[in-house]
DNA sequence: CCTTGACTTGAAGTGGACTTGAAGTCGTAA
DNA sequence: TTACGACTTCAAGTCCACTTCAAGTCAAGG
């Protein structure tokens, strides 16, 4: 292996975009490796960046570290991915970010309609979901600012500014 | 004002699905405001309900607790918001949604674009993408979880496994 | 030899969004 | 009267993803 195959932290900082400090601690968590020089420094493959890459796309996706590592788990470290270890990956990741982007989409389409129907108190937004939706989950439920697909989030209909005369 | 016209702390956390804690933390935040018993109780008018939506939805579109309690400043904390009122808010928060969407749609198709042209080492996207990313953004940008539209993430190109000797 | 720059370590700090805990108050019901 | 449940306050704790700091090491250049 050439001197110039490897790639100091300072360079994969550089072209990745990410602070050295973040390098090493996606390596104190596991989710990339190094090889060391004599004096104790860290040096990476060049393919480091393409590992570095799928972190952050992952977290675009709204993954944790944590399962940022799980998921390139299934990826080897040291070499590059065959087509049957990216492609899984991949479309597992395309479903998520369709997901997500369906989830962002039906929101919008509630703020549409929210907007369109001009139901200044949201009245008029019972009709589009009528059931109260209360009670239906319990508390803290804790949430990652990203939004998750499972997060229940109560539509703006049924929060009616008229006492609940409906009440069940 | 009707007794019935107003609801305790308990009651706006079993209907919003949060709990209370986050209630008076939204409060401390001058998210939302509350009126008192006389034994000094929280009360709220009903229409807090939909104010605590609100600020769901807005989280779900990335903002931050700060920049939704600026948001929300525009709409009177006391009363349901005029037509006017409610229409520029909704139409910020769509297209700030929009961006989102977009954003998100298009990893989504350079993701299938790597999964399709079945590039095992990332290195045809460089026909994607050619040009050298690095270098063009500072280190330690502070990012929220959520994507902001302003993050760079480089592209799965440039970070081919070859070592780099179109070198510029 | 000395400086410089790039790196090392481990510990502590940051920011956002809350939650948890301890100790106390209020109103009702037995 | 006492107990209970729902609430109060304030301080401290938690989680995630890092960053910052202090103190030290190493290789190359002048």
């Amino acid at each position: 292996m050439r001197a110039d195959d490897v790639i100091r932290i300072g360079e994969v900082a550089e072209r990745s975009g990410l602070a050295a400090s973040a390098l090493r601690f996606y390596e104190s968590l596991g989710l990339i490796r190094s090889d060391r020089t004599s004096g104790g420094g860290r040096t990476y493959p060049r393919h480091v960046l393409r590992r570095v890459a799928l972190i952050r796309i992952a977290q675009r996706l709204g993954l944790t570290l944590e399962e940022i590592g799980e998921a390139l788990a299934i990826l080897p470290a040291d070499r590059a991915p065959t087509k049957a270890e990216w492609a899984k990956l991949s479309r597992s990741w395309r479903r998520r970010l369709d997901d997500r982007i369906a989830a962002l989409e039906a929101l919008r389409s509630d703020l549409t309609g929210c907007i369109g129907c001009g139901c200044l108190s949201l009245q008029r937004c019972r009709l589009y979901n009528p059931d109260d939706i209360a009670s239906t989950r319990g508390p803290s439920a804790r949430y990652l600012l990203g939004d998750h697909p499972e997060e229940l989030v109560p539509d703006l209909a049924d929060l009616g500014d008229a006492p609940s005369q409906g009440r069940r």
